[in-house]
DNA sequence: AGGTCTTTCCTTTTT
DNA sequence: GGAAAGACCT
């Protein structure tokens, strides 16, 4: 036995890394330390077992929760992670599906996995087709239905009469897909689960192969995932789970907190482990979260208890609007970083996403670093999937779906009329659109563009195979040859940010180049690209990087942080309105739970008496969540007045229509919002350029922007 | 066909 | 207050 194995580990942790035969369930409350027992298991496994690394799955749901421990296994074990199978459930079954999806044709192993745009996105060109308009029949509504159908999950159509219709998108979607060779993030996981049950030499296979199975966040699995699981481990079932009920907050994608229930009942042997003792927060963030908690019926009662001490009472702040919130949690931050603390050891959380940006308005001026998670993923910016379409058309004439995407971007005068005659051309000749611009009978401007497009492509291509020129310099071939970059740059500022994510593109070419050089060129940009969709932008954030981290409950599981500031404590926000209005408290309260339970030495809750929603200031009441944490065990701070400032309707159109006309010549002084003082260095129409102290630089805005008046 | 102005709807939460 | 789709014009 491998003395580090077990080195600093209570008895139930020991028991749970030891007990590696049969299946066993781990009821891990917030801060037990259920990673380091994931981890130990496998180091266990591999050092004393004598089990094969690649006889090994462990599954998670966040690439983030992967990725750390995958790390932290092969600290322990000191081999090399590339032939563990440590991943999320996506990507397993990405993995999988690159082996066995020929088993359902047509399928092939070059399948691309699209995001939720685009599934949207052709989930919206069905409906209009259909002669719908998508402003009464809403996409969105139809791809929740059509998920939810995939993953098992009772869908209740209110409107009996659309129910047809329902079908038919879903249907008619579903066929788009299959003869396009995609994958949405849904048949990932179905399609997986249905080759292993019908294909028995599949399922054997696979069953032989994983003689240990570890699921983390199990509480967070849907029906289809517990079934992948459960056939997966059907042979040897050695299946290892470790969840916590109270910390289930998917079920909006399906996750089912009964298959906590339905794993013991379906496998009666399991062996239940508690762990109970919280090594993370402190008595009085350990008690709150119990007494928030506690409040969900028909909850498993757990004992968490800690024997941390080092105790500050939590602190409770209500601002007269949310700028004197914000100003409140940066006042803190100051004053804790003088006493010590690094930026690195905060953390502002929020319900929904939308929230993060008054107060990163407010972090930019009082110029405190922060690092925000969540909003547009690098991954689905429009340029980039852009320049990855270009890639994969390059690779594969045939992918029709890149061409579709790219085939016009930049304007080149191909519009829809041309791609459905190109479209009717290539039904008849039976082949990609690409293939089919030669055998087209047309004439103009738009046909000639289309004659130039595909022999740029060809152009690109020999650019691919002519090893002189770098890899990475495929996408400047790209960006130059098509006339990507010189769109960009036409564009002002926004198109110079959208060129430098693609730089960014690049040094991910250079990963991949790096990892994988056995692989031919192709091979190499044909794994990164099939790789990309199952990125998120969580993989890009540096999180040793000492700033503070803002994003939602969410995005904060698994993590923990010093202080956390649980912000915009208020009813119709958190617990959020659509939330209350569909009878989801309880997964509410397991997200306050949640957010609590991240905060290891201190814990600020802070809401505002008004706040602008949609652009109009509104009052809330306090989010319940207080009153069920408890006055007596938070520390009001600051004053305040009861008294809420509402504006009267007539003031408040007042202040929309005030505008701002500002008489602007080069060299004079400006004072802005955000930025401070500044001096105008263009005045161009109604742009003007203004130079403002490093780092903000100079910025072009609207001469009239009511955030600028001048000073001199 | 494309650019620009106008309107609408919006906001849960994520792989 | 802002993104994105639609309307309207060139």
């Amino acid at each position: 036995m491998s003395e580090e194995i077990l080195n600093g580990l209570n008895d139930r942790q020991q028991e749970a890394v030891l007990t590696t035969e049969g299946p066993v369930m781990v009821m891990a409350g917030a801060g037990s330390g259920k990673t380091r027992v994931l981890t130990r298991r496998i180091a266990h496994l591999i050092l004393d077992k004598n089990v094969y690394p690649s006889q090994i799955l462990a599954v998670t749901f966040t690439n983030k929760a992967a990725r750390e421990m995958k790390e932290r296994v092969a600290q322990l074990v000191n081999t090399d992670t590339h032939y563990m199978w440590i991943s999320t459930f996506h990507s397993f079954c990405a993995r999988f599906l690159r082996s066995e999806i020929e088993h359902i044709a047509p399928y092939t192993t070059k399948y691309q996995i699209i995001d939720d745009d685009d599934s949207e996105k052709i989930v919206r060109d069905i409906i209009k087709d259909l002669g719908y308009d998508v402003k009464d029949y809403k996409p969105r509504v139809f791809l929740k239905y059509i998920s939810d159908e995939k993953n098992g999950v009772d869908y209740k159509i209110n409107q009996r009469d659309y129910e047809d219709l329902f079908v038919k998108v879903k249907e008619r979607y579903q066929k788009s897909l299959v003869e396009q060779n995609l994958l949405d993030f849904d048949d990932l996981i179905v399609l997986t689960l249905r080759i292993l049950n019908e294909f028995s030499d599949v399922r054997e296979k696979y069953q032989e192969k994983f003689k240990y199975i570890l699921v983390d966040e199990f509480q967070d699995t849907n029906l289809v995932q517990y079934e992948l699981i459960k056939i997966l481990g059907g042979k040897y079932q050695n299946i290892f789970v470790v969840g916590d009920e109270d910390q289930s907050i998917y079920s909006f994608r399906g996750a089912r907190v009964e298959n906590v229930a339905k794993f013991r009942c379906d496998l009666p042997s399991t062996k239940l482990i508690l762990l109970e003792e919280n090594y993370r927060s402190t008595k009085s963030i350990l008690n709150i979260a119990n007494n928030v908690i506690k409040n969900n019926p028909g909850r498993i009662d757990k004992n968490l208890f800690t024997s941390n001490s080092n105790d500050v009472t939590p602190k409770y702040f209500t601002g007269q609007s949310s700028y004197e919130e914000e100003l409140f949690i940066v006042d803190e931050i100051k004053k804790l970083k003088l006493e010590g603390y690094d930026y690195k050891d905060f953390a502002i959380m929020y319900r929904s996403n939308h929230l993060s940006r008054s107060i990163e308005e407010t972090l930019n001026k009082y110029r405190l670093p922060y690092e925000l998670y969540g909003g547009i993923s690098f991954f689905t910016r429009k340029e980039i999937k852009d320049i990855c379409a270009y890639l994969r058309l390059i690779i594969s004439h045939d992918d029709d779906f890149s061409f579709e995407r790219i085939v016009n971007e930049p304007k080149r005068k191909i519009g829809p009329a041309m791609i459905t005659k190109l479209k009717d051309n290539g039904l008849v000749t039976k082949k990609s659109l690409f293939d089919s611009i030669d055998s087209l009978s047309a004439s103009g401007n738009g046909y000639n563009a289309l004659i130039d497009f595909k022999f740029t492509i060809l152009e690109l291509e020999e650019d691919l195979l002519n090893k002189d020129i770098p890899l990475t310099n495929i996408v400047d071939k790209i960006l130059d040859k098509t006339g990507y970059a010189k769109m960009l740059k036409e564009s002002g500022e926004e198109g110079e940010d959208r060129l430098e994510n693609i730089q960014e593109l690049k040094s991910l070419i250079k990963e991949y180049e790096d990892s994988y050089s056995d692989l031919s060129r192709v091979d190499i940009l044909e794994e990164m690209l099939q790789n990309i969709t199952l990125k998120t932008d969580m993989d890009n954030k540096n999180e040793d990087s000492d700033s503070i981290k803002l994003m939602t409950y969410h995005q904060a599981k698994g993590l923990e942080f010093k202080i956390v500031f649980m912000m915009a404590m208020e009813e119709n926000i958190f617990p959020n309105q659509l939330a209350l209005s569909e009878n989801s408290i309880d997964e509410e309260r397991r997200i306050c739970y949640v957010g609590i339970t991240r905060a290891r030495e201190r814990l600020y809750i802070t809401n505002s008496l008004t706040r602008y929603v949609f652009g109009h200031q509104e009052s809330h009441l306090e989010s319940r969540f207080v009153s069920e944490i408890g006055y007596d065990n938070l520390e009001r701070v600051g004053l305040v007045k009861r008294t809420i400032p509402v504006q009267s309707a007539a003031k408040q159109t007042e202040d929309v229509k005030k505008v701002v006309s500002n008489d602007l010549a080069i060299g004079d002084v400006v004072s802005h919002k955000l930025f401070g003082e500044g001096r105008v260095v263009e005045v161009k129409d109604k742009i003007v350029s203004i130079a403002f102290a490093s780092p903000v630089g100079i910025k072009k805005m609207l001469k009239d922007h009511p955030s600028i008046s001048k000073i001199r």
